[in-house]
DNA sequence: GTCTATACCCGGATAGAC
DNA sequence: GTCTATCCGGGTATAGAC
């Protein structure tokens, strides 16, 4: 009952601890990097909590995106999805929003998808829903004439990097001039350079 | 002297065979993933020999890139780099041919940059230079009006993700409708796609 | 439920024989 | 130069006490 909100207070079960320390450690140092002994660690408990509650470390990895993964809920846009551009800039923002609210997150799907570790499987069930709808888009898109582009293959990968590449090479920070970039910004500017990147006559 | 031309044949020294090895494992399995007996045992001899020829594991992932790495003849662009689209176009194409001639060492680029891996300073001296034009042409760009975008930052980000995600992410089959692409098809998509990003009006 | 102690395996590195 | 044998550290997992 009280055990929802802050998952720094006391009253969280080591369970929950545990998830916690995982995806945060998980994020940091990817999956190889990060022992089970670390991870009890950082969760205040002992290294045998791990095979206790979840069965070894693989279903605590499963465990974090079953306990954190939103995007359940892309019903809820199907009018938006009627337009491309507007399914399209919906599902930036939305992504966006995703990788600034979770970071950890959003970094451990990064890493184990470029890695195509043995746990590819798993992102895969959770991100592809995303993915898959904005394909959709894209031909509908083509379609009706509204984008313009040769390989519906070609452009999806070029967007589906640009979403998620440059979110995670935040991280080199030598690489930016100024530091702190505001969220409202990144997603103005991505919708812009994805939709004209398609070839789509915006209005601003 | 007939050391340089078929890597497979026999008269390659060992060495070169480890490293070719290393390189091989590294790209699919990743650089934890990978063990110096899996190396050794690739590259047909023994496991002693990586302290041996070349002191540890990490010097192995060292002289990859001394050895593959090309991008050291950036100089000799220096016309086309005086224009920032053309400067452009020259850069989307050479990092896209470098990634399609070898795939193996730009999937280990990727890969390490994404873990930020304890590597990662040994991969960013290799390429930091070609990324670093990249931006000059942004930012030039900008200034001379011919690219239209609020912050280099972002979109800086944006277009290191489109050209390099996507290449990885090819690997990803089952995202794909068709799956054989043209190079020179996706190098005019990519040209499209960031430079309509980059508020340029191109002429085709 | 949580801890201690331990089993077991596999990684990287090296000494020393050939 | 190359191999065999071995060391040592650290990883996951579990048995059993509390």
């Amino acid at each position: 009952m009280s055990q929802q909100q802050d998952p720094s207070q006391q009253d969280v079960s080591i369970k929950t601890k545990i998830l916690l320390a995982a995806k945060k450690l998980f994020s940091q140092q990817g999956y190889d990097g990060t022992s089970v002994r670390q991870i009890c660690e950082e969760a205040g408990g002992n290294v045998a909590l791990v095979s206790y509650h979840f069965g070894g470390k693989e279903n605590v990895f499963r465990a974090i995106f079953e306990e954190y993964f939103p995007g359940k809920d892309l019903g809820q846009y199907e009018a938006e999805f009627q337009d491309p551009v507007n399914g399209m800039k919906v599902l930036i923002r939305g992504v966006l929003e995703f990788f600034a609210q979770d970071e950890e997150l959003s970094r451990i799907i990064h890493q184990e998808l470029t890695m195509q570790s043995p746990r590819t499987e798993i992102v895969e069930g959770f991100v592809m829903p995303v993915w898959g709808k904005m394909r959709e888009l894209l031909e509908m898109g083509k379609e009706r004439g509204v984008f313009h582009f040769q390989s519906v293959d070609i452009v999806f990968f070029l967007t589906i990097g640009a979403l998620t590449y440059h979110h995670n090479c935040r991280a080199v920070q030598s690489w930016m001039a100024n530091q702190e970039t505001d969220l409202n910004e990144t997603i103005e500017a991505a919708m812009g350079f994805i939709l004209q990147g398609l070839g789509c006559q915006i209005e601003k």
